[in-house]
RNA sequence: ACCCGGGUGGCGGAACUGGUAGACGCGCAGGACUUAAAAUCCUGUUUCCCGAAACGGAAGUACGGGUUCAAUUCCCGUCCCGGGUACCA
């Protein structure tokens, strides 16, 4: 009986599927666990290899916890709305919901043969109505609530319309500081622009009203910069614009500003830092989180501009604001306008126009330093003598604190380069600590040059100059964030239509009974007049002045994690019975790169859950396990380009490639040659060899073995290659008719990004049916650590089978049958058994799947050896792998005469008992050197080992009759002897 | 530019808390079985030096320094590669 993996894989996942052995429930004795994978966007694609790779270590993770004897929730579905969908449509006219269901049919089919142990019936869509009628839902919710600073929490907003009606707003100030009210009539002098009484508040009409709770709002509407492309007439995303133009056309790409909604995320940042303390995420992934919070403390101090109005700046660095020699200020900031003088006009418009064509991204990874001179002067207020001349440059945002800097080029590597560039005069304020050829942004130093300052050190003038500042009323402490609100709209179709109707400019929610908004079907997918979304060209959709944004990919995948607990219910988003019995997620699983994206937003959306009562747990994840990106290892052919004939195809192996440099002349004459004495239809004259080219070109990787190409694949592969010659690594030749042929054609190599366009993607389902599924998926793990990136080599599979048939060899034999038996297992068998228990639970336990891999090679391979085919051995290695070979193990356990699932068995028990050493083989190292190994009983003293180290031969001839200085012994560990 | 991660044989990787560097697998080389092939099994495989071999010696974890009896592991600096940088998901 052999290992037939395809029979054996088809009859266990349809018997699994009828017994329904994946449904869980809600209600169950045993603890719960919930294991999570990151939401899949269900590409056109489809999986290749890098996908699974999250997936099946999950699914490890599920089945082994199932095993140890817990209620496992491990569901799956898709994040369904996207940009790709639509871009597709709008290419070939197909509706993204039928590009999309295609999309998601094929993923499920190549999911469906790795033998997942998902509970299908919990999928969820983000794209279908039944779901997103709660995405809407909880956008309602965040619309009408607002975050109550004294209470740290969100609250629905008619708290704070009662707070308003009887106290004003004094004590809950309007989160956006730059937010001015209607000048007052009755003091128009006196007013404080930003806060009213609660008289004032019920005087307010309903517009005004509306737009001041529209500051508080969770959910709010203001406006935002996009990416504005007049050639296509459309809003494009970061990705589609490359170098300031579009991807598609080239065109141009300024920044617009349009009506956008946001989520005030700004308002949790608090929380969203101390959260990072309660859950168990990667040290680098909090860190990433938090510098994306990016909460500093400093102070807001105003500049006196002689053009007259004041300049607000943030600085986490009072201290060295004797230092400050210009002003930096952002060029969309709205008081450059205001103070460029008439002569600096042309050259600020200029460079304004130059900044807006640029990205974010660009402004900030450039290294040439730009800039331009406003023409106006700022005043220090603590040395009024001092005029600091107004610049603007594009390393200032406007979004990041106020938009403006103070420029200390002695202390601050940018400032000191901006100065230099631009021959501004640097004063020293750090005396010795500054040398004039760099910055030293120290806190250690004396002040000098620095008024009443001097003689302090920096770290201590910090408190002194806010102080000071606060008292003569030019500004005040601060506390910033790098993070800004969350922009919430897309001038797109494929996505949430927002539950919000538009009278009179102000924005009034859906009732919830109408919802869910359907999204209405389109004709075209092209843009809405003034850059609106293809909302915007729906007459009736228009007449009934709904929205014509629509939420972004983020929005569905925010708060999925609640869905798949309670996926069926009609009535609420998810009940508070079904929230409260699966809590937290306990694993989740995927890649960095949702670092400060989607992870903070649905951390964000769960504390707004849980503030206003939804669910009990304000963190979703508990533990969060990051999997690295398979790479694609490219293979690469070289062509030979023969300027006399361009047609011809004939490829040099790689040896060739190597050995003749494209740029020497004389290196093109010898390939020339010795290509035309071996293919004669080769030819060349005394101008034409030196234009010689090689290009290397992508070839599939599946037609490729290890480095070997197939030649006959090759030809077959694209019809210009039909007649290839091939010039293989021995010197023979590999002609189109054949004949001649002896030695293999070398690939070049090289580890890319997988993709479709490099060739190099490898299909699962390729691999599934040439080696079964469990192969796949131990191999995946056996490729390395799960949380590193690592390229996908098919090569080594090879292996991991032939591991699982040595497996299946110890229970049957090709000729002589079942060979399995019921004999006494013998200590020595017990111990590697028990020693594979322990290694195995240990590894899963902490996501260590590959060195799991090896550990059951090694068992498999030692049990082999001892020729041991014991059930009493062989049936708890059964159970010990099945979450990572499920289908051959379920196969093994009912040879073995169990009548019910495996997947139900419970995890073998450690017995240490059989694990315990009296001795070790202890390394001896001479000065650090390993120089022998010494047998010595584990519970030998200090003294004893030294008896017997310096009777040793081999450490006499070291010591070469020297006495050692000391002897280093540690239990368990090693031997040292310093000489 | 900034933030985060990574760099170990021909290749993927192992060494979990500073303690025998290279487990396990691939590849490669040699051998057994076979008419042959596949499958399977056995032996070897970091590099260099000495040597017939056993054995012995030296170097070695991107590079340059440092701490330590001992560093792939900790610290400082440099280089290279990957992810993210707010509308790809």
């Amino acid at each position: 009986m052999e290992y037939k993996f395809t029979d054996i894989e088809k009859k266990w996942q349809d018997q699994w599927k009828n017994d329904a052995v994946y449904k869980v429930s809600n209600d169950s004795a045993r603890p719960k666990y919930y294991v999570l994978d990151m939401f899949p966007y269900p590409s056109g694609t489809g999986l290749h290899v890098g996908h699974p790779l999250g997936y099946i270590a999950s699914d490890i993770y599920a089945r082994f916890k199932r095993l140890k004897g817990f209620n496992v929730l491990h569901p799956m579905g898709y994040d369904a709305f996207g940009l790709p969908a639509e871009q597709y449509a709008i290419d070939h006219g197909i509706h993204p919901a039928v590009s999309t269901e295609q999309n998601i049919k094929n993923f499920r089919a190549q999911l469906d043969k790795i033998g997942f142990c998902f509970d299908w019936d919990r999928q969820v869509k983000t794209s279908d109505p039944h779901y997103y009628k709660w995405t809407q839902w909880i956008f309602l919710q965040l619309f009408h609530s607002w975050y109550n600073r004294q209470t740290q929490k969100a609250e629905p907003l008619t708290n704070l319309v009662e707070i308003f009606e009887k106290d004003g707003n004094k004590n809950q100030p309007i989160p956006n500081t730059q937010f001015q009210l209607p000048a007052d009539e009755k003091k128009p002098l006196h007013a404080d622009s930003s806060y009213f009484s609660a008289d004032r508040w019920k005087a307010f009409d309903e517009s005004t009203k509306q737009s001041i709770l529209m500051e508080y709002r969770l959910a709010y509407c203001g406006y935002g910069e996009v990416n504005w492309c007049e050639g296509l007439g459309t809003v494009l995303a970061n990705d589609e614009v490359i170098n300031g133009v579009s991807e598609r056309g080239g065109y141009p790409v300024v920044k617009k500003k349009l009506r956008q909604w946001y989520l005030r995320i700004t308002e949790y940042a608090d929380r969203l830092l101390e959260g990072l303390d309660r859950i168990d995420f990667s040290e680098a992934m909090k860190e990433m989180q938090t510098n994306w919070i990016g909460k500093s403390y400093g102070a807001e101090v105003n500049f006196k501009l002689d053009a007259g109005p004041v300049l607000k700046v943030y600085t986490t660095r009072p201290d060295t604001i004797f230092g400050v020699d210009f002003m930096v200020i952002a060029p969309e900031h709205e008081l450059v306008e205001k103070i460029t003088t008439a002569a600096q006009k042309n050259a600020v418009e200029e460079y304004i126009a130059y900044v807006k064509s640029r990205s974010e991204r660009e402004r900030m990874a450039e290294k040439k330093i730009s800039g331009c001179f406003t023409g106006a002067y700022a005043i220090n207020p603590f040395d009024e003598q001092k005029k600091i001349p107004v610049w603007i440059s594009e390393y200032v945002l406007a979004g990041y604190g106020t938009g403006a800097i103070m420029a200390v080029p002695c202390g601050d590597e940018r400032d000191f380069k901006f100065a230099k560039h631009f021959n501004i005069p640097i004063t020293n304020i750090i005396g010795k600590y500054y040398n004039g050829e760099e910055a030293n942004p120290t806190k250690d130093a004396i002040l000098d040059n620095s008024g009443f300052l001097n003689g302090t050190v920096m770290r201590d003038a910090i408190g002194i100059v806010n102080k000071k500042i606060e008292e003569l009323g030019i500004g005040e402490r601060k506390v910033n964030y790098k993070m800004r609100d969350a922009a919430f709209s897309r001038q797109r179709y494929w996505g949430e239509p927002f539950p919000i109707v538009w009278k009179n400019g102000i924005a009034y929610s859906l009732n919830e009974k109408d919802l869910p908004l359907e999204l209405p079907h389109v004709d075209s997918y092209k843009p809405g007049p003034e850059g609106e979304g293809p909302l915007a060209n729906i007459p009736s959709w228009v007449a009934k002045e709904l929205e014509t944004n629509t939420m972004p990919g983020y929005a569905g995948s925010s708060w999925y994690f609640l869905r798949y607990m309670d996926p069926h219910n009609e009535k609420e988003f998810c009940s508070r019975k079904a929230s409260d019995y699966w809590g937290q997620v306990d694993l989740y699983i995927g890649g960095t790169e949702h670092a400060v994206g989607h992870l903070l937003y649905s951390r964000m959306w769960t504390k707004a859950l849980y503030d206003l009562g939804y669910i009990g747990h304000d963190e979703p994840y508990k533990k969060l396990v990051n999997q690295g990106m398979i790479q694609g290892s490219s293979r690469f052919v070289y062509r030979v380009i023969n300027p006399l004939n361009n047609a011809q195809q004939i490829f040099i192996s790689k040896k060739y490639f190597d050995k003749y440099s494209p740029n020497n002349v004389s290196d093109l004459l010898d390939l020339a040659k010795l290509l035309h004495e071996k293919i004669t239809s080769f030819l060349f004259d005394d101008e034409s060899f030196g234009l010689i080219k090689i290009n290397p070109i992508h070839v599939d990787v599946n037609i490729v073995n290890g480095i070997e190409l197939d030649v006959e694949a090759f030809r077959k592969w694209k019809p210009e290659y039909v007649n290839a010659y091939f010039l293989l690594e021995d010197g023979s030749i590999s002609s189109p008719t054949g004949g001649g042929r002896e030695g293999d054609y070398i690939c070049g190599t090289e580890v890319e990004k997988m993709s479709k366009s490099k060739f190099n993607t490898v299909n699962p389902n390729d691999l599934v049916s040439r080696y079964g599924a469990d192969t796949f998926r131990m191999y995946e793990m056996f490729l390395g650590p799960v949380e590193q990136s690592k390229p996908w080599d098919t090569k080594g599979i090879e292996g991991v089978h032939r591991f699982l048939k040595k497996l299946w060899r110890l229970f049957y034999d090709e000729l002589k049958g079942k060979i399995w038996n019921d004999a006494k297992a013998t200590d020595g068998e017990l111990k590697i058994l028990h020693k594979t228990i322990k290694k195995i639970e240990e590894d899963t336990e902490r996501f260590s799947f590959n060195t799991a891999v090896s550990a059951f090679m090694i068992a498999v391979n030692e049990f082999n050896d001892i020729k041991c085919n014991k059930k009493e051995i062989l049936q708890p290695l059964l159970i010990l792998l099945t979450p990572y070979a499920p289908h051959i193990c379920e196969e093994l356990w009912h040879e073995l005469g169990n009548s019910s699932t495996i997947l139900d068995a419970s995890f073998p028990k450690l017995e240490e008992k059989y694990l315990v050493e009296s001795t070790k083989n202890y390394p001896v190292a001479i000065n650090g050197k390993t120089r022998t190994e010494l047998n010595i009983a584990l519970d030998a003293t200090q003294q004893q080992v030294e008896e017997m180290i310096l009777g040793d031969d081999v450490v006499k001839k070291w010591l070469e009759g020297k006495s050692p200085k000391k002897i280093i012994y540690v239990k368990n560990k090693m031997i040292n002897v310093v000489v």
